[in-house]
DNA sequence: TCTGGGGTCCTAGGACCC
DNA sequence: TCTGGGGTCCTAGGACCC
């Protein structure tokens, strides 16, 4: 089962403040980040400068990003989601996919209506929900049943439907997949019969895609649900005017810092390295890594390890102009505490990986 | 059909070790 | 001392997702 709250920024909004509700509305500041369907309908969509939606759309409603009302109305709908199964894995802060087998006593339509009336009563947001046997179908399933909706693929639907699908509205593949099969002229699903892995490597696909592709085609796509573990990284970025002044640089890197830090919140694990990330204004993205003196979330000592790998990107010598500047810190996957005298470190660490192995693998989905 | 920002996963090449 | 094979770790960059 896949369940995504619909417009989910721009519902929060139309929930908390009557003004908002039934017109058209966007959540953004300077772009719009979630359009309501009211909005939507008029052609306004993500991604869009809000600029040009109040010259176009002068009585669409503009509402300011409330970050903290959607993590805590994210936190409810997971709280509503988890009560029908432990098995849950997320997508985004708004979406999640389910694995309900065996648990919606032969009537997944009916499991499908009750979550989305447990999100409407207790949450108060519409959620659309997809059943199928794979995530995929399951994905394509909850979209397709937007806004506010379900739709259960049965095995005669998929049956119907997964040779048609758009190799371009697959999930997972994105424009430059999509670009590689086009060349192959391959379109949907059904072009892919017959492809082995191999070919599909041969059309400059990587093994991991390939295989993939090749899954989609033969139904075998995976109903797998990852339990999320403790999240890779945490990071902040920010992009402005092309500029090339380094008091400028240096300071948008420091408060990238600290709001990277900011965001590690309550997490225990202390950062060992460190990642700076350089954009340029030819669209051209540069990284450089490297560990930190000592582990720590010291502000101070982050920041100057950030100017000195800022330094090595040789930025300064470029002669082009920067657009964006950030860091991201990568959390050790092992809590210190279980950091092992170094002979038998070797040991401890293959062990810990085969249990994130395991963890990562998860339950199989079964057949619904 | 690109806006900005926050993530995950995969890959290729090299260093190093046994 | 050389050769081949296997493995891990690190680095830098890409593709994709919301």
């Amino acid at each position: 089962m896949h369940a995504d709250a619909d417009a989910f920024f721009a519902s929060v909004e139309q929930r908390d403040h009557a003004r908002y509700r039934g017109v058209p509305m966007v959540v953004g500041e300077q772009v719009v980040a979630c359009a309501s369907y009211e909005a939507r309908a008029l052609g306004i969509h993500a991604g869009m400068p809000l600029g040009q939606v109040r010259r176009h759309w002068p009585a669409t409603l503009v509402a300011p990003v409330r970050g903290d009302a959607y993590e805590e109305a994210s936190a409810r709908l997971f709280e509503v989601f988890r009560r029908f199964t432990p098995l849950v894995e997320p997508g985004s802060m708004e979406e999640a996919f389910l694995d309900v087998t065996g648990r919606d006593r032969d009537d997944p339509a009916g499991m499908a209506a009750a979550i989305r009336d447990a999100a409407r009563q207790e949450v108060g947001l519409p959620v659309s929900v997809g059943v199928a046997r794979t995530k995929l179908m399951a994905k394509l399933a909850s979209r397709r049943a937007k806004p506010d909706g379900f739709l259960v693929v049965d095995a005669a639907l998929e049956a119907r439907v997964r040779p048609r699908l758009r190799l371009d509205d697959l999930w997972g593949v994105g424009p430059v997949t999509y670009e590689k099969l086009h060349a192959a002229r391959l379109f949907v699903v059904a072009d892919l019969y017959g492809l082995s892995v191999d070919d599909l490597k041969n059309c400059g696909l990587s093994t991991a895609m390939a295989r993939r592709v090749a899954s989609i085609a033969a139904g075998t796509d995976d109903a797998t649900i990852r339990l999320p573990g403790p999240r890779g990284s945490v990071g902040a970025t920010r992009s402005f005017p092309a500029t090339r002044t380094r008091s400028t640089v240096e300071a948008v890197l420091r408060a990238s810092v600290q709001r990277a830090l900011a965001r590690l919140g309550d997490d225990a694990r202390l950062p060992t390295r460190l990642e700076v990330v350089v954009r340029y204004d030819d669209g051209t993205q540069v990284t450089e890594r490297g560990p930190l003196p000592q582990p720590t979330t010291e502000p101070e000592a982050v920041g100057a390890a950030a100017l000195r790998l800022l330094e090595r990107s040789g930025w300064e010598q470029d002669g082009r102009g920067v657009t964006l500047v950030g860091v991201s810190i990568p959390l050790p996957r092992l809590r210190p505490a279980a950091r092992v005298a170094p002979g038998s470190s070797r040991q401890a660490q293959s062990q810990a990986s085969g249990d994130d192995r395991q963890r990562q693998k998860g339950w199989p989905a079964g057949s619904a």
